[in-house]
RNA sequence: GGCCCCGUAGCGCAGUUGGUUAGCGCGCCGCCCUGUCACGGCGGAGGUCGCGGGUUCAAGUCCCGUCGGGGUCGCCA
């Protein structure tokens, strides 16, 4: 080693001794006469004096240093308290330039919170990655996966790999995917998630499989989304949903631990139904009340036209009442933004008298019975939606959780865990565009592997916008950080789930014939659960993104600002590849998935 | 794909109703400084105001387009 010591774990039982440490110069104050230099490396700072001017002079920020001195009890008074070595210095009596640093874009230094933009930030992400706090997250996402392995192993789950290199799997997104050069005109995906693969190791025996899996999606950005992004991917056989429930929560509690949290387990349910009636959303942040209310049925006879609608309902703001008319105005723009007409309010003076532009157009025994209705009080605003139960709820969902901002409700110490279960199995294809019903009405609302409950399995096609899937999203904080499902091993089963999404045999075979052939052989009744790794981290770091979290992030529209990749390839390339190549005739491509793969591999 | 916000020195920002020489802090460069820790002092360099077009006597500022970034809805587990 270069060093005998490192820079953070130099304490006063080291006065007197000779150290090397290593690292860089994170700050310099030079007095002529004699220099200060912090020293920093992964573990921390320590402050080396350095009396030779000659020497200290032409140091820099961020240059790589070699310094051998011995440590010393800094004089009195000169203690630094903000600093775990801030009892002792090194007196260098030898400094060596391992390296020298250009002039940096930012400052990297621990000593500034210089706010520097994202832009700046990802561009020299490695510069970004000295600053403490970006660099706490990396640290702590190694420590969160080798938290979730510990468990795991504990409890006899294999490690394993799946290809990154495949068949496109049927997930909904679309796929990134990679010519193959051996078969020019041919093209494998990229696995939105190894969800088909770790059905086959369940097929294959394996039990418990799980993986830290990177996964694809072609799609558009957000803020919590990436095109490459990570989860804990999680699959066990011969269990029933109890069972990976409770895996489940023996990893998040591991998770929290790494944070000094401790989950309550186990982690209360709730049912999709009752998520969406009470929060309009099937991911409810739990950390605040002010539910929804139904007014569908006290409005029945309303002379309100608006209100005159298959479902009413409202939220409460808290002290909403006092807003000013321009603040309303907002929240209809805020409304519109979302696709809505608009935001109903009635507001409810201190003397209970009610107000707004909605309150004259209610009839007298509503305006009488309406502040006890939705469990308002003096100086609260009501918030109404009307329309469709699914599009009002949401607006709704949304309004209470931007109530819960702007009125500080929520609070952003606490973490609060619910399992959403019993979620429909089908949702009716087109419900937004109101397509008319036909063949293929209906499509998966988790995918089509997903079991329906015991109680559903032999009937749901007699009801199927009632049926019910055997699956689970676990919810925190209104972040849906993990969801899974019992699958369908039963061929039947399977057969008459594809039948009622409209997919026939020969779309079956040839999307995922190598599943369902492999499901001939003695597929167990498996289940399991995938876990959104990237989001799980940044809640634990208070990250606002999970591009914080994520080593070498892309930016808006798949573009990494550091490699500047996606870029152009060469025409040596672009003909190797096989990217122009012209498409195999039609009468080629019969069973599409097993010719190119067996070209490949000859 | 729709909507909203942003783009001025290496970084973070200011720039009035359109007005002549575009500023501030940090950083950078040089010199000075023997106990600092956001060290300090003196001096200095650094700008196609994202890009293109238009309006105007005059554009960082107004208009149109475009590129890039962020957010949000659509999309997407």
């Amino acid at each position: 080693m270069l060093r005998t010591h490192t820079a953070g774990s130099l304490r006063a039982d080291l006065i007197g001794q000779t150290v090397t440490l290593t690292g860089w110069v994170d700050r310099r104050r030079d007095h002529g006469g004699v220099a200060f230099i912090d020293l920093r490396d992964a573990s921390g700072i320590a402050q080396v004096v350095i009396r030779d001017e000659a020497v200290a002079h032409g140091l820099r920020n961020e240059y790589v240093l070699q310094v051998t001195g011995e440590v010393g009890r800094r004089p009195e008074g000169n203690e630094n308290a903000n600093l775990a070595t801030g009892e002792v210095e090194v007196t260098a009596t030898d400094v060596v330039v391992l390296n020298e640093a250009a002039p940096l874009p930012f400052q990297v230094s621990s000593a500034l919170d210089e706010v520097v933009g994202e832009e700046a930030r990802l561009r020299y992400r490695y510069l970004d990655l000295r600053r403490p706090a970006p660099a706490a997250a990396i640290r702590l996402r190694s420590k969160v996966s080798a938290a979730a392995r510990r468990v795991l192993e504990s409890r006899d789950f294999v490690e394993i790999e799946t290809p990154t290199l495949t068949h496109s799997t049927p997930e909904g997104a679309r796929d990134f995917v990679v010519p193959a050069r051996l078969a020019p005109g041919s093209w494998y995906a990229l696995p939105q998630s190894p969800q088909l693969f770790k059905q086959l190791l369940m097929v294959a025996g394996m039990e418990r499989y799980y993986q830290i899996a990177r996964c694809y999606r072609d799609e558009d950005f957000r803020a919590d989304r990436q095109p490459e992004f990570t989860q804990l991917d999680v699959e066990m056989s011969f269990v029933e949903q109890d069972d990976v429930i409770e895996v489940a929560e023996d990893v998040l509690v591991a998770l929290w631990e790494l944070i000094g949290h401790t989950i309550p387990t186990p982690i209360p349910r709730m049912t999709y139904a009752d998520a969406m009636t009470r929060y309009g959303t099937d991911k409810p942040d739990l950390r605040f009340g002010v539910e929804l209310v139904e007014l569908t049925d006290y409005f029945a006879q309303t002379p309100f036209r608006v209100f005159q609608a298959p479902y009413v309902g409202a939220v409460v703001m808290p002290g909403g009442g006092s807003q000013p008319r321009r603040t309303f105005d907002a929240w209809q723009e805020w409304a519109k933004q979302r696709g809505a007409k608009g935001l109903a309010y009635v507001t409810v003076g201190e003397d209970g008298e009610l107000g707004g532009p909605v309150a004259k157009n209610l009839s007298d025994d509503e305006r009488a019975g309406l502040v006890a209705a939705v469990g308002a009080s003096p100086g609260d605003c009501v918030f109404f939606a009307a329309g469709k139960p699914t599009e009002a709820r949401a607006l709704l969902g949304a309004a209470r959780l931007e109530v819960g901002r702007r009125v500080g409700l929520i609070d952003e110490s606490a973490w609060s865990f619910v399992w959403v279960v019993d979620a429909p199995l089908f949702k009716p294809t087109g419900e937004d565009d109101d397509v008319a019903v036909g063949e293929g009405a209906w499509t998966a609302v988790h995918h089509a592997f997903t079991s329906p409950t015991p109680e559903w399995v032999d009937r749901f096609e007699e009801d199927p916008g009632n049926a019910l899937a055997y699956a689970y999203d676990i919810v925190c904080n209104g972040n849906e950080i993990g969801g899974g499902s019992i699958r369908i091993h039963r061929r039947d089963v399977q057969e008459r789930v594809f039948a009622m999404m409209g997919i026939g045999e020969e779309e079956a075979q040839e999307k995922f014939g190598w599943l369902l052939n492999a499901f001939q052989f003695g597929a167990p009744p498996h289940g399991g659960i995938a876990f959104g790794w990237d989001r799980i981290v940044a809640l634990l770091t208070h990250s606002d993104s999970i591009r914080d979290v994520i080593a070498f992030p892309k930016s808006g529209g798949g573009y990494d600002p550091l490699t500047g990749a996606p870029a152009p390839i060469t025409p040596q390339q672009r003909k190797e590849a096989g990217v122009d190549a012209k498409p195999a005739s039609k009468a080629d491509a019969g069973d599409g998935s097993a010719t190119p793969t067996e070209a490949v591999r000859g």
